[in-house]
DNA sequence: GTCTAATCGAGACGGTACGTCGGGTCTTTGA
DNA sequence: TCAAAGACCCGACGTACCGTCTCGATTAGAC
């Protein structure tokens, strides 16, 4: 029998070089090291890369767009994974602590400041900017949450969606509104303690021990 | 006796006309009303002004300083006052309640979004944008916290810094991040419901050590 | 004795496919009816031509080049030959008239406004531009004119260069120059009026000298 | 009475400035003394006058234009007045002779033949370059031909615009076209020896001695 | 029937200039 | 001094073509 599947016809015409691709991609990153998002222009990472603007336009329609692509596929703010440990809140402030501190690496902050921003006056980037990094990040807690409802430890009616947002939104106000609070693992553990109490399947604790 | 204090003698000079910083700052809002923040350019502002680009930039540095003011000057996202219930937890709700119910508002949660993203962009910005807008929100949940500790209905070592942040951290995901998730009463009513097990003072759960 | 001119080899490879050639004199002379010069490009031709940018540079080194084969290959500014009449003037008038008629047409003047625009640019084009076209027109001329001298219509002594410049000269200020002058038979016979009395041998006025 | 002209008001905002103005007519001829017409800028224009594009655009449409404004305004083709001196044929070769020699600058003959090329590519501005620059050197000839009928040196119906044209004509094609030939004082002798017949009242010469 | 080499369509590539836009400043007249 | 008007310098935008390059596919003669 002769798959009939169709056949991986490369498309005419010359391919598109991969070299010119991560040249673009590292003189964004490497722009982004060195002047604010708001100073980066097309033309200086064309310069930088040494390729023609349009071969820029051609693969991404914005500054925007390219520096997401630029910070996704460089993993900067990919999270290590860790195992579960079988302390569901260890777990929790253990992800959140990491994840901290990865965003207070600059370059990373100073990323995920420019794509908020842009993310807030373009509606489509938005989404796609929440596509290719937070529904990932949120994902990663609701596991952890699930991981403990199986354990026991959190109560099995919790509203995961909820409390994710709540673990992000926290952060997200820390780091993005202003605030001279300090961002650090202090915040973490006080966020998770917060929420403990709510979340957290009153194992019956014996009855009181009257 | 004359005193010689600084006569409140008037600069030299043509004073300034309020009719004309109203005008811009109507014209502001009207722009707000009909196109995007990015679209909106000083010069645009000053045609619709019927303005000189040059009294503008008299009077605020960029097109973020001027729709701060106009926001806030136009009481865009005040939140009227509402008197302790005697129920903290209600009291909490409530406000976040309203709170949501105003950003809400397509044109506030435009400005807010333009505001966010300028902020991101320009450090002095932030820090402004904070002292003009978040700090007294969260005055306001600081002080329903506070007002709930001396009515014995929340654990006087909370953090009350922390889980102001973290409310608004809740919204600001909710709102900012790109999430399809509602922006509603019911996320409220379940962001405070998080929270109440870790802030409540446990009504004397016993004299205990009887 | 063998020979060792160049044997006809064939060169190795595809031999150039004239199909092709064709096309592409054929996509150059469309456009050239539908779009100014400015506005055709070697893209857009390739493009019409269904065929790839290279093959056209591969034979031609620029729009100019080929537009110039175009035309002088479609033969659209050939002038059909006339037999010579007997009359020199009779001959000079049709031949100028006859000129006329085909740069009326509005393919032609278009071209030859293009290729004249093109030979101002660049001295190799006009030289080779002149070898290509003007050579021809102003031989033709010469001959009705040294035709003429064997008659004992034109003086012997006419520097017939200089009469072909003149009346070709005449042509191109009426056609180049933007005047609003008509460029019609009735300037064709004015021109060849008003040089007669400079070139026609006096008929043996008298023998003078008696 | 009090007239009611329009009183010369001037516009209102910033007058345009007269030395940015000269800035880019100079950096225009500056440049056009040391590249060809085709590698020449706008950009390359501005950069050079230390003037920003838009102040270019502002004032002229194109660089066609500019180039065109820059040679009226620097007279560089201006033929310097004479005197009529009682033989018309004598000023008619002294009007062309003086005119090759402006041509034959190279400076001039660059800026003719660009001018000349753009003529072609566009109707509009071959309109506006011939009233700029031809109609007067045409009118001049006019005057000299028509001084000439007054002098009883021209036959009365004799069309002298053809003539003009046909005298231009000349210069055009030697210029022009490409042609090897001498573009000299000699050739110019030569076309208006040419045309003398055509053009000159045959006194009535005493009907011969017979 | 391979093998070799130049052709073909297609389209990506590095460049360069385009004409436009907006920023923030400067220069007028007039109040 | 302020205000309206608008010119000014600057610099980035996104587009259009340039002429070159790199693909897979094709087309002949040479072997």
């Amino acid at each position: 029998m002769t798959t009939t599947t169709i056949p991986p016809r490369r498309a005419p015409g010359r391919p598109r070089s991969d070299a010119t691709r991560q040249g673009i991609l590292d003189a964004a990153v490497d722009l982004m090291a060195t002047q604010s998002y708001r100073d980066i222009t097309v033309e200086g990472i064309a310069a930088r890369a040494k390729v023609g603007k349009q071969s820029i336009y051609r693969w991404w329609s914005s500054k925007a767009d390219l520096v997401l692509e630029a910070y996704t596929e460089r993993s900067l703010y990919r999270l290590p994974a860790h195992l579960p440990s079988g302390d569901v809140f260890a777990d929790l402030e253990g992800n959140l602590v990491r994840y901290f501190m990865v965003l207070q690496q600059e370059m990373v902050s100073k990323g995920v400041r420019s794509l908020v921003a842009e993310a807030q006056l373009d509606e489509t980037f938005r989404a796609k900017f929440y596509e290719a990094v937070w529904r990932k990040r949120c994902e990663a807690v609701h596991e952890i949450l699930r991981h403990g409802i199986t354990l026991g430890q959190i109560r099995p009616d919790v509203d995961i969606e909820t409390v994710a947002h709540v673990i992000h939104g926290a952060s997200w106000y820390r780091m993005l509104s202003g605030t001279s609070r300090p961002f650090d693992d202090g915040y973490a553990r006080r966020v998770v303690g917060l929420l403990r109490d709510g979340i957290a399947l009153r194992t019956p604790v014996a009855p009181a021990a009257t």
